[in-house]
DNA sequence: ACTGTCCATCAAGGAAAGTTGATGGGTTTT
DNA sequence: AAAACCCATCAACTTTCCTTGATGGACAGT
């Protein structure tokens, strides 16, 4: 048995603190939330989105490039659209991320005064 | 009966959005990360974090700040010191502002071409 | 009172992120 | 091959965030 095969369920890679950074600045915006909950119901193609959300299609194709880059998102070119799709693993990943960081906080409350 | 009580166990809030950005971004920092792991062993003055964590006095003041305002820190002053502690249901909201985030994109995964 | 320590706040400068309009590559249609 | 459409990228600008050094308030010790 060279490495033993873990038997974990989902068990997400664990995330570096740059990806988690990442993750978290990119969902710290207003606008790139809107694109989040927009794809909440499916994939969809950047034109539909900028007149779903109103945006122009320079500001909306930076707000993407943002997403993707975190990994929050995943496009796929189809002819002459590009079409984009959440990655709800990452939403789970920041998740255990988070689960962790306060697990690391004992916080045993030591009142001095 | 009036209000109905409630029967849920530890029931956070509910976040807003304003104050899921504002813990995002909080989040999104090196040095707030730092902080945030200093103080996960328990309370701390800010003359103990500046020499821990080797921050100017003014600029770890103004993380704090950030750190407190998001909701993360809350702070007690003590004769001449000021303690910050963590608070760790600030972190547990947000885990379940993103599980409910998650939950909202039940996409469906519509292939075209 | 005087001095020293701890801390928050401020103004000014620098760095990073977001916005805008324009340009060009790639694809389909005519 | 020309025209129309979808999209990413770029440079210039604006805005937001972070850093730095200085100032002052609150408290404790002398």
């Amino acid at each position: 048995m060279p490495t033993a095969p873990s038997l974990a369920p989902p068990a997400p890679p664990a995330l570096n603190p740059d990806q988690a950074r990442a993750l978290l600045k990119a969902l710290a915006d207003p606008i790139r939330l809107q694109v989040i909950e927009a794809l909440g119901g499916g994939e969809r193609c950047v034109c539909e989105l900028t007149v779903a959300l109103g945006l122009a299609q320079s500001k909306l194709s930076f707000h993407l490039k943002v997403l993707k880059e975190a990994g929050l998102l995943a496009d796929r070119q189809c002819g002459r659209w590009v079409y984009y799709q959440l990655q709800p693993e990452a939403l789970e990943q920041l998740r255990g991320w988070l689960a962790q960081l306060a697990a690391s906080c004992t916080a045993p409350a030591e009142p001095c005064c």
